[in-house]
DNA sequence: CGTTACTTGGGAAGCGTTTTCCATTGAAAG
DNA sequence: CTTTCAATGGAAAACGCTTCCCAAGTAACG
């Protein structure tokens, strides 16, 4: 049996040891402090730490200071593009800043949600981001709210993508500005009949994208009927099966169906189309957020773009900003705009 | 100005006065021990916590026990699906065994990969997960390596995906044989005329799954002249450019077209689209990994199922296993499957 | 009952750092 | 020459926890 030898990592006194100065001398010199140490003696630390291939215990560290390095992300799924593409940019900007990223994933759950962040409380992160998708259960929001608040009150930060969270500093992504304005770019193309595939009734960004999109057809004077709006879950294959359940409603007086998130959308076009139904001929279809994959379906899909790379990034820097940095950052929403493709083909003449 | 009253939060001592016992007894009843406490202060210590709401920190006890919580993942780009279904498989079973996940990306730069293997080491993470894509830059490599084994004997794990690599815990992916099998899959389809867009010469995946498909069409005696076989970016735009330049090349002698995984075959679907070809019916188009959106583009892609989640999941329990656990479970690779669909359509009769 | 053997609380050491505070030194200032 | 002060090294306290070790209490046993 080749056990291995298992030395335990060199600590920082052996690096003193061996460089033949005090603790307090090799902690200042490796690590970066206002104090002033003697050049020769730093080298000889420089020199004792890379001859040990010594590398700082960071969570000693972070007890010793009294804070971290970690930012805490929270996401319903993190396999989900819409997430992994906030996610991306939060890592991006955490390692800017030397900070490390840890993800939890709560899958739509709000009792799971609850539970993630308490225990993330344990790592006491300089900042919490909370992604989308939070439910409007009031239950646990209440809860919730309480454990955020507490942790900000102990000196943390928390930073919300997505929903309207007065208490907290918040990347707005104007779900329903957005769907208005999709609603608005819609009409004039000559569609008359909607059907909206939204998420279930708790999901706040699919609530909002339905309201704004209706909100859009009203200036317009296009009404959305009960019986247009169906409920499904807000994954693909939610998006799948609400087509269906399209499909079986009777699809024919239908125009448009706007889903409101992308893989939505996209696995709802795959329904119409097993259905027999041409999307982007027979029947529109439009998504939300702009997601990569939405560009090289069939038709590309028409959708609404949101930054969410540079969304989660902007979550990162606002949770660190100056009061009125954040004031105004959440004051200033993310650029959100809409972006007409193939599958909303114009029907005037 | 509402300046907030930051107490901080309250520690192991706030909760061991309030109950009005020893810091050790409060330890003992709040973290799993062995020891026995008797139940009446066991209940005074919990309702002190409670009340105090206490939470415990992750870090001092990490630095206590000289053993975390936390497992560092590698991946070369967190928003490309096939690390986001890893980074979901690895999360969700980290979860499970309550453990923390920390994520960073590589952007697939040796450079900063090693860099980042150094930072990861000072978090003193369980295990190390290191994602795919690993290039074979000889250079960096053996630092690399190096830090790994430094890491290892120090008590910690690494596990490696779809790398065959020797030395460590690995989560064999099957390059060779599910691209081999694919290929043999799709001669007796009546396909003649291969081509195949692989990623830069050093990232392994790539070549292992380009020599499988070369190895498969030999079986069936076709070749795959070096025309044919162009390089690209690993990504989705490199896909695309790649098919570009295959169409550039003159597409006409080419039946099919495969890209070493599905994000560049999806975009290469886009590119042969765009020149005016149609995909599926005038050239069948493979990719690799099976990845979500796959089904949903038009025609479905035929593909290499790689249970990417599952693989995630493997690497972790793995790197936790006993030796022999580890031997037989590396040895033991990971299933994967030819699912035909749309894309290649047979062309006998 | 007297011994021995468990239990179980608490004191204190220890984990790997940072940082406070003191002590020493040497130079500038009178 | 003293006196004062800015520099800079080191001893030790601190961070929030776990755990070792001891002592006191209780149970078991002959």
């Amino acid at each position: 049996m080749d056990t291995a030898p298992e030395k335990t990592a060199a600590t920082l006194s052996d690096v003193a040891r061996e460089a033949g100065v005090s603790l307090a001398t090799a902690s200042r010199s490796l690590n970066g402090s206002d104090r002033k140490v003697n050049e020769s003696y730093r080298r000889r630390v420089l020199e004792a730490a890379e001859r040990l291939g010594y590398i700082p215990n960071l969570f000693a560290q972070a007890v010793a200071k009294g804070s971290t390095m970690t930012v805490a992300l929270l996401v319903a799924d993190i396999a989900d593009p819409y997430f992994s593409q906030i996610a991306s940019g939060v890592i991006n900007a955490a390692e800017e800043a030397s900070l490390v990223t840890t993800i939890a994933v709560t899958g739509r759950n709000p009792q799971r949600e609850l539970a993630t962040v308490r225990e993330l409380r344990g790592q006491r992160p300089r900042v919490m981001i909370l992604a989308g998708s939070r439910s409007s259960d009031s239950e646990y929001e209440q809860q919730l709210l309480g454990e955020l608040s507490a942790f900000e009150e102990n000196g943390g930060h928390v930073a919300f993508i997505s929903q309207n969270q007065p208490a907290f500093t918040t990347v707005q992504l104007e779900n329903q500005a957005g769907a208005k304005a999709l609603a608005e770019a819609l009409v004039p193309l000559g569609y008359k009949k909607f059907a909206v595939i939204t998420g279930p009734g708790n999901i706040r960004t699919g609530s909002e994208r339905l309201r704004g999109f209706t909100e859009g057809l009203a200036t317009h004077g296009v009404e959305l009927d009960e019986e247009s709006i169906i409920h499904a879950s807000f994954t693909r294959d939610g998006g799948y099966e609400g087509a269906k359940e399209l499909v079986r409603n009777g699809l024919d007086s239908v125009d448009l169906v706007f889903a409101v998130n992308d893989v939505m959308a996209v696995g709802a076009m795959s329904a119409i189309r097993e259905a027999g139904f041409d999307p982007g001929v027979d029947i529109g279809v439009a998504g939300y957020d702009d997601i990569p994959t939405v560009r090289d379906v069939t038709p590309p899909l028409t959708t609404v773009r949101v930054p969410l790379e540079e969304v989660g990034r902007r979550a990162l820097q606002l949770s660190f900003g100056s009061e009125s940095v954040q004031q105004l950052a959440t004051a200033a929403p993310v650029e959100t705009k809409v972006v007409l493709r193939d599958s909303t083909p114009s029907r005037v003449r």
